[in-house]
DNA sequence: CTTACTAATGCGACAAAATCGCTTTAATAA
DNA sequence: TTATTAAAGCGATTTTGTCGCATTAGTAAG
């Protein structure tokens, strides 16, 4: 099935960019400029994750966190890096910092979901 | 507030400790012998946290999972251990594996919330 | 430019996880 | 035994995310 170009993903994508960091679902309605169903946000941010266009980070929130895939996340196939959720304003941003991690034999790592939580450098 | 002991608290914790794993709410319901409420194995779950007796592991599946608090952990006063969840058998476990991380100048980190996903050593 | 195909959307229902308010119960100590 | 109040029960509620289905619209072929 071939993607087909739509206002829709133009303006999830135009949003996650210009913010410059991850976002939620909920976030990324309050900013977009036209009205999208939230269940079409949900299948335009999903669509983007399965293309490798953006990624997913689970929060300690429980909530999904949205963020761009940068050149070195394409090329590793894997997200290994680590997050930041800040609690005063609950920016979630990537860290340049990869996740470094061994684990016993017999273990089959297939994703990484790493966040650190507490307060960000905007607002210390 | 002193904390009392009831028999909630006890089967709960006794539950966890017996599976040796860390437990969703879900399955701590499941388990355990006696009828409790499901708001009351929340409460009781999360005052547990608050005591230190347990800690509480966000994994991708937007779900908490609880497990008991090791020396190590009350120790350092944080829970900076990897842990593991297996897809095929959903059990989520604590990792020995330290969290190395270094962050940019500014972040204050207060908790962390590593995961990894996939096989685990009996399921693979 | 039309037309056919079907991916994508809107919308409401649904599901799951977790919490909340309020009443009742029961653990603890005086 | 009694008073105090932490904890439990219960239903409602909130939040996050998905699903089914009818409708819309992007794309390419003719
Ligand atoms: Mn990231
Ligand atoms: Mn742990
Ligand atoms: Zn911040
Ligand atoms: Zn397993």
């Amino acid at each position: 099935m071939k993607r087909r170009n739509t206002p829709s993903k133009e303006a999830v994508l135009s949003v996650i960019t210009k913010a410059g960091k991850a976002m939620s679902q909920d976030a990324i309605e309050e900013e977009i400029a036209i009205d999208i169903n939230r269940a079409t946000i949900y299948r335009v941010l999903n669509r983007f994750c399965d293309d490798g266009v953006l990624h997913k980070v689970m929060a300690e929130d429980g909530k999904q966190y949205f963020a761009l895939c940068e050149t070195y996340d394409t090329k590793a196939a894997t997200h290994q890096h680590f997050h930041f959720k800040c609690t005063k304003c609950d920016t979630v941003e990537c860290l340049p910092n990869q996740v470094n991690f061994s684990i016993p034999d017999g273990y089959l790592v297939e994703s990484v979901n790493c966040v650190l939580t507490g307060v960000c450098k905007n607002c210390s």
